[in-house]
DNA sequence: AAATTAATGCACTTCCGTTGCATACTTCAA
DNA sequence: TTGAAGTATGCAACGGAAGTGCATTAATTT
């Protein structure tokens, strides 16, 4: 049922060689992940086959992609029953500056913004740059 | 006492022709200002220079850095009293997809976000997209 | 099998941020 | 006032990353 091909199927996307392996590395990450993480991670394979798998999953809703203030865009699937691209149904995200992760914290979800007359939010981005638990440690 | 001058010297900016251009363009503009901004700005100028002016405005607390999402670098004149190298002191921004205008919402103070233990927060940036008021009306 | 559609691989472009280095301008001390 | 040291500027170039064009290959359909 939750194999990788079904994830692909589910969300009509044909489960080719490559889509399959970028799905199963992303699945396997428990953090954001870049282009050039997933490029880098395959001895031989081509940027633009990656680029355009991801972008192909943000655009079936496979993953999501979050902007963690870097400037490198960066990657993750999506939770069940995630509504990424609906408005208002997204979480936070935490960038360590120490070890340079990304993570969802995807049980905090963002609050209701009130916004004064005559604006419209679409999307709302929050991200929070700090030291993770596992630097802490350290 | 508010006069360009006095606002670089008070921040230990030595007022040079250009640093003052820029300083009165980002006081006229009310909305946040790429580097590209300022370049096609002036008729005559040079992006290094407007880099390392903007670069030195935000390192001496004149100016703040802006991540709203589009993957350009923005720029906006601190308020008084801002502490934005200082945690938690910072704003809401406001990116208009239609006008591609991004504001600082500085009446709307980020809440205090609590994380799961081990977190440190240092930096809190929040994005909302939408429409303005100003498109909105059109 | 032939024709159509979709996916891949390679080359190339564009955009932005950034740096190196040589020149010009200031400041300050001898 | 002259020279030295520090600071700012201008030009050129680099590097990373996103994105595009197009030819090739693989998968579907008829
Ligand atoms: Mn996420
Ligand atoms: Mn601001
Ligand atoms: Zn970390
Ligand atoms: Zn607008």
């Amino acid at each position: 049922m939750l194999n990788l091909e079904n994830i692909l199927t589910n969300n009509n996307v044909k489960p080719t060689a490559m889509r399959l392996l970028v799905l199963q590395f992303l699945l396997n990450k428990k953090s954001a992940t870049s282009l050039t993480d997933v490029e880098n991670y395959f001895d031989k394979s081509d940027r633009t086959t990656i680029y355009r798998t991801l972008k192909t999953f943000v655009e079936k809703g496979i993953s999501h992609k979050i902007d963690d203030g870097t400037g490198i865009t960066k990657y993750a699937l999506c939770e069940e029953n995630c509504h990424c691209e609906i408005d208002n149904d997204l979480h936070l995200h935490f960038h360590c500056t120490n070890c340079n992760e990304t993570i969802c914290v995807t049980d905090y979800k963002i609050p209701k913004i009130t916004l004064s007359r005559g604006y419209i939010a679409e999307n709302i981005n929050l991200v929070v740059k700090g030291i993770c638990d596992t630097c802490n440690k350290n």
